[in-house]
DNA sequence: CGATCTCTGTGAAACCTTTCACAGAGTTTC
DNA sequence: GAAACTCTGTGAAAGGTTTCACAGAGATCG
């Protein structure tokens, strides 16, 4: 168990050491291997998590074996965060790498909330934020072509998860073209055909397993 | 300026009659005629709304004109409730009849959050019941065709807005084809094409200038 | 009431995506 | 290292959507 927990995560940003120390009682830690399921659509919700190392995806699974990836999240990024409005998980969430995740209960949760009210205000910040993301990107997915949400899709993930490096913006995701689909909405295929323009076009390459985006000719293309 | 303030309002759950006074106190109301700007993308977010009466449409305008509608909200809801986390607003609010509003300044919001806890405890529950809602949508619309999307917010709207008649749910929003286009991405011919298909399936029928939903038979519909 | 403006209905051509099928490259596992 | 599995690349046929153009129905405003 960590003895304190760390303020960098924003849920737990000004808060003093000693409460930090006290929030860190509060927490557990968890570890899944990659793939490992976290939970699933349906499980009661009664914990609250947070991403300390690895990255995890959060999957909308349709009836119909559909799966539409809504978020790929990193280090001290929260999720499971709509325990208080629903008794179960909407969505189910998955290792996307080894990944190490502190775990808050919905108990202790609750507590905290009402005894730091600072904690109450960065929930609210963080909710807030979220969903202006998520709102954005439902505006901006109006556009019709695979190839325009391709395009928003790579560069969001380049924001989020991008790392800069003399030939472009690296994303450090090994992400197939099925996984794109997913988190687009489209299929394998037409993923791998744009892909292939996008290369053509010299708006991404390749650098070992993963992918390399010029942010600038494709904020560019994406305009056009 | 209204004696107390409408605890009927989710945000204003659970406190205290002396409490809602106080609350009412810092409110102020607002009408807009049908079609008014609330408020626009960019301007300062330093209030937070409530729809009283009306409809009120959130609005995401894209660079080249495109126009998402990304809610339609009705009495009781909440509305730039971003303004903790932003800046500037990110969407623009229309009036979507003559509205009555309600305008709580973020400086008095901040206090409230301060001082009542239970309305810190509300705001939170509420952020979240709507990030699982705009998550789970976003998710759902994974399905690439059009009639499937339009099935889909058909029955939304159903759910959101609809009155039981005997002849099926009655949607009181006068939406035209361009407006659902802007609720699915796509454009209002393709609508017209696909609400005529519904038509003829007895799907969808009208009522004056409203739409009447056969809600059983949509939804087997969207399942199959 | 007539003119105007908005909304709905249609159709054809160009384009994009899905679906299905299969091949080969790349990885992983034993 | 060979077998098994996953991932990427391709192609053709079928079907859906956009775009453009135009007509008529319906509402609105003097």
């Amino acid at each position: 168990m960590p003895l304190s927990v760390n303020t960098a995560v924003e849920l737990f940003h000004g808060i003093s050491e000693t409460d930090a120390q006290r929030v860190a009682r509060l927490c557990a830690e968890r570890k899944y291997p990659k793939d490992a399921t976290i939970f699933s659509k349906g499980d009661p919700a009664n914990a609250l998590f947070i991403v300390k190392e690895g990255k995890v995806r959060i999957l909308s699974l349709s009836d119909k074996g559909a799966e539409t990836i809504v978020h790929i999240l990193k280090e001290g990024e929260i999720f499971g965060e709509l325990l208080l409005s629903e008794e179960q998980r909407a969505f189910t969430a998955v290792a996307g790498t080894d990944a190490l995740v502190t775990v808050l209960s919905k108990g202790n949760l609750v507590e905290l909330l009402a005894v730091l009210p600072a904690i109450a205000k960065n929930f609210i910040r963080l909710l807030s934020r979220r969903l202006a993301n998520v709102e954005r990107e439902f505006g901006e997915f109006g556009h019709t072509w695979s190839y325009n949400r391709l395009a928003k899709v790579l560069l969001r993930l380049c924001e989020e998860h991008g790392k800069e490096t003399p030939k472009g913006t690296l994303i450090p995701l090994r992400l197939t073209h099925e996984d794109l689909a997913n988190l687009i909405g489209t299929t394998r295929e037409t993923v791998t055909t744009q892909m292939i323009r996008f290369r053509r076009k010299g708006l991404v390459t390749r650098q070992d397993r993963f992918l390399v985006v010029n942010k600038p000719r494709l904020e560019e293309f994406d305009r056009t």
